[in-house]
DNA sequence: GTCTATACCGAGATAGAC
DNA sequence: GTCTATCTCGGTATAGAC
């Protein structure tokens, strides 16, 4: 083995997860498409190169446990969570694309490149599905809040960036899930209490980033740990607002008056007074 | 008869309507409680008080007819259009209240005192019903519109009555409505076009209301016909995105920053300079 | 126009082989 | 853990009596 080979247990690692969504891929056409006009051949396919991937995966466990890293443990869980974030990750693909009503739990199995069976050994039901979605995704906007917005200089806010960026967000498919995230909660009195929690986390953290944002503006200073006061609060209310639903109108309408610019103007004017 | 005695064929008209409302509540309850104990009972009763709302609806229309007001075809269209609007009404609330996507036709139809036959009737569709709502409901926003704010002072906006009013509207299913039309423009490439022109000439007119109101405020002149600047559009779509996204973000968390109070200090900001 | 009955399909969820 | 097969229920839409 020459010494610029790489290592072997990464590669084939690496191998592996290119497999997986390869299958993944494959399986979500044929569910959309082959199966129409050959169902069998489409499933055999199916079948055969699942079993491809989980071979590898196997043997890129083998050769984890004889490199004799000491953790094989480690390596197998991550490869359950890889199956588990896969099962989101579609999650958020199909019922932003088609509601939470609208979804089925085998679209986004299908989705994911497995079945239903393998979804309901990782959740229990399809409520809990959503739920877990709703955890991940506001739990990451806690860490890399959705308010990050660009454009913002140090004497106002660049809004030909901005509307940039607005043009981009708006065919982001996390917006539609936040709307769901929204209307779940309010249907769903048994959820509603954890979602608003998250909700109101998600919250807090968008007002300190226009809290920061307008000092640095008024003073010129930038802040680590800022208190937000009342009005920032309101402009990071009126923000998430617009972002949510002047995005949305305007991909629906494809207006001008609802264009990125005009969003782009409206929360330049709201941090700027 | 007395002189004092109201018209009988009014008097039997409001008796028919009222029957009418009283058999459409009863219904609602049998379908979601009586059933689940004795269903036969709940049947036969919601039957025969359809059977009685009926025949006092037949007895009105005889009565129009010997009135010789030769009005009768016209007493007929009513009906039929009060059936049609009974339904889309009970699509509001059931919709509203479920999502397009959760929403069983047998609900809405449930819901007005109907069965799913009388629907499909007067609809080709679930999303031939969900369309005509859409007419319906933006249409009216063209006469009324949506954004006919109160609290507006000549000298600036009074956030007191303001609160008090989107305190209110926070219960108005019509909310959730506005967005179920909006994430259904979205995802139904079909009935986007329709919805996309309902959504923009909605916006317009809330687009002037704001021009006029900001006209009043400046120069205190009260203008009949005005053409929206920029900056009353800008203004109209950051209201709009609070009026549907704030006012139930707080619902849904119950925060004090997403408390009516805080959009009604939103709007007032974003109306003011 | 309205109701009852039914065709037909796809949903969520479970059982058991591997 | 994953898949296949299956259960059961409820969905949309239609047919035909009244």
């Amino acid at each position: 083995m020459s010494r610029h080979e790489p290592d072997p247990q990464e590669t084939i690692g690496a191998a592996t997860r290119a497999l997986a969504d390869a299958t993944a891929a494959l399986t979500r056409m044929i569910g959309s498409h082959v199966n129409q006009v050959v169902p069998e051949v489409g499933e055999a396919l199916a079948a055969s190169l699942r079993e491809a991937s989980r071979g590898l995966a196997d043997a890129s466990e083998n050769v984890a446990k004889r490199a004799g890293t000491g953790r094989a443990e480690e390596r197998r869980r991550e490869r359950v969570d890889r199956t588990r974030a896969d099962l989101l990750d579609a999650a958020a693909r199909v019922i932003a694309a088609q509601s939470y009503e609208g979804a089925s739990v085998g679209d986004i199995a299908a989705e994911a490149g497995y079945t239903k069976g393998a979804l309901y050994a990782h959740f229990r039901s399809k409520s809990d599905v959503m739920l877990a979605l709703a955890r991940e995704r506001l739990g990451i906007a806690l860490e890399s809040p959705e308010l990050d917005l660009p454009g913002l200089t140090d004497d106002g806010v660049d809004v030909e960036v901005l509307a940039a960026w607005l043009a981009a967000a708006r065919e982001d498919p996390r917006l539609l899930l936040q709307l769901e995230f929204l209307t779940y909660g309010l249907r769903h009195p048994d959820a509603a209490g954890e979602l608003a929690e998250l909700h109101v986390r998600s919250f807090e953290l968008a007002a300190e980033q226009v809290a920061r944002v307008r000092l640095v503006q008024a003073h010129g200073v930038a802040a680590g740990d800022v208190v937000p006061t009342q009005d920032d609060r309101d402009t990071a209310l009126a923000i998430i607002s617009v972002l949510n639903v002047a995005t949305l109108e305007g991909k629906l309408t494809g207006s001008p008056d609802m264009s990125p610019a005009a969003g782009a103007r409206i929360i330049a004017r709201l941090l700027a007074d």
